[in-house]
RNA sequence: GUGGUCGUAGCUCAGCUGGUAGAGCAUCAGGUUGUGAUCCUGAGGGUCGCGGGUUCGAGCCCCGUCGAUCACCCCA
């Protein structure tokens, strides 16, 4: 084989057409259901100060391991953004709009991870904030344009899962009381997990070894530390979402990534298959963010969800498939090619999609070429139609559509062409 | 970052215990005089990821490296 001497890099890779059409739609469908509820597009961008993603935790690899950071020639130290929900929120501390501030996003996150099926150095999501509203039925809100999502991409096998981290004094003694139940029973934690209880104890509860599972299953529960406040609100969600016939799963052990999560945290996953990667996305409250990036005290909650993960749900469901981009027209011409020039830019200026071939080459590759764009009209110019000032129009899909007699094909003045297309075509 | 598996034509793969590579699909061209399926014929296309080593000789063995993939980790 030949070795191209440049590939992609890592965990970075190119969406070629259809594929690439796909993800068009995938966020067009993203858009149409936003922007449908109010939510209107921001677009942030790539690079931010460091500082931004910093204020997100230092006890998430994201930010301390996983940054594509460096010095630009004007001495600033910045990133490729690793999430957008700090983008976001800094966009809303510069900006001040008018609360509640309902955006969608879509765009580019890079992370430097060792890649894996469904986990790129560059990734792509869409997602949703909302900043400036603390009401529960603001994050059933949030969960439920997720689910309606899912819904218009045909996906049916998505869980929701559930839980609540309370207020952040909730949380804090939660994790004391789990580091002090942890590190009462060091000796039957696995290594790892000892290393990760150092950094962050609630990322305990995610660990997937087997040999931590009964001390997991053991592990003191959330929930049991919640206050009035924080359980009102864990209850109202659960009944907004009961209320919407939005099927959930509480899940204690839910700790999301990033550690500014408040209250709800909740995750979609894929039905099939239980992947390591089958998590399409997930999101929360977070009502500490936008304060610790210098605005004013301000609640905020969102979600994002994986392109890539997504769509492998899509291929697992047999749903959501590249859309077709056949052409309306393919014109056959024989005499060099000029005539194929001034029919298909007459046609798409008239908003007819047409292609061609090139090189001239024979009228049966042409047909074959013609065949294969899914046109549904063949046009034909050989030298006698040229001569006579006509061209043959030939239905591609009716009937026997491979038959190759001439039966079934018209021919009509030259200067008659688009109006016998828009007439037939309509 | 750690460990396992894998890496042969554009694609999917075959290649027995080492003897200088094959199939299907795809592509292209023909099958008489200007027309798409199928069918028939033919053609192009690979220094077997890359680099070393062992051997008279390696796609098959060994080492390294790069990449993909799976698990851990992390997370979308």
């Amino acid at each position: 084989m030949l070795v191209p001497e440049f590939q992609t890099s890592p965990g970075m890779r190119d969406i070629l057409p259809p594929e690439s059409a796909r993800w068009r739609r995938f966020v067009e469908v993203f858009a149409q259901v936003s922007e449908a509820a109010g939510y209107g597009q921001v677009i942030s961008p790539l690079l931010e100060d460091l500082g931004v993603f910093q204020r997100i935790g230092d006890a998430t690899d994201v930010v301390t391991k996983e940054m594509y950071d460096f010095v630009d020639k004007g001495g600033r130290h910045i990133a490729l953004r690793p999430e957008l929900t700090a983008s976001v929120c800094r966009a809303f501390v510069q900006h001040r709009p008018l609360t509640p501030w309902k955006v969608w996003y879509t765009g580019s996150q890079f992370r430097y991870e060792k890649p894996q099926r469904g986990r790129y150095r560059q990734f792509d999501q869409v997602g949703i904030e909302v900043l400036g509203a603390d009401d529960p039925y603001l994050d059933v809100e949030i969960m439920a344009l997720g689910w309606q999502f899912f819904r218009a991409l045909g996906l049916s096998q998505v869980t929701l899962l559930l839980n609540s981290l309370g207020e952040p004094a909730d949380r804090a003694r939660y994790v004391h009381a789990l580091q002090a139940y942890f590190e009462a029973n060091l000796s039957s934690l696995s290594e790892a997990s000892k290393v990760t209880l150092q950094k962050n104890p609630l990322r305990v509860l995610d660990s997937k070894r087997p040999e931590d599972a009964p001390l997991i299953a053991a592990a003191p529960r959330i929930a049991e530390f919640y206050s009035p406040l924080a359980a009102a609100h864990f209850e109202a969600v659960q009944a907004g979402l009961t209320a919407l016939g939005i099927p959930f799963t509480i899940d204690p052990k839910l700790v999301r990534g990033l550690d500014y999560y408040r209250h709800t945290t909740f995750e979609y996953t894929g039905g099939t298959l239980e992947s390591a990667q089958n998590a399409l996305g997930g999101g929360g409250r977070y009502d500490g963010l936008v304060e610790s990036l210098g605005g004013p005290s301000t609640p905020g909650v969102g979600f994002a969800l994986g392109l890539d993960r997504t769509l492998i749900a899509c291929d697992d469901e047999g749903v959501f498939a590249p859309p077709v981009t056949d052409v309306d027209v393919f014109v056959v011409d024989t005499t060099g090619g000029l005539q194929a020039l001034q029919i298909t830019d007459q046609l798409r200026a008239a908003g007819i999609s047409a292609d061609r071939a090139f090189e001239n080459r024979s009228m049966k590759s042409q047909m074959k070429v013609a065949d294969r764009s899914g046109a549904a009209w063949a046009v034909i110019v050989g030298s006698n139609e040229l001569e006579a000032g006509e061209v043959v129009v030939r239905p591609m899909r009716t009937g026997d559509a491979h038959d190759s007699t001439q039966s079934g094909q018209t021919t009509i003045l030259r200067t008659d062409l688009l109006e016998y297309l828009q007439k037939a075509m309509s």
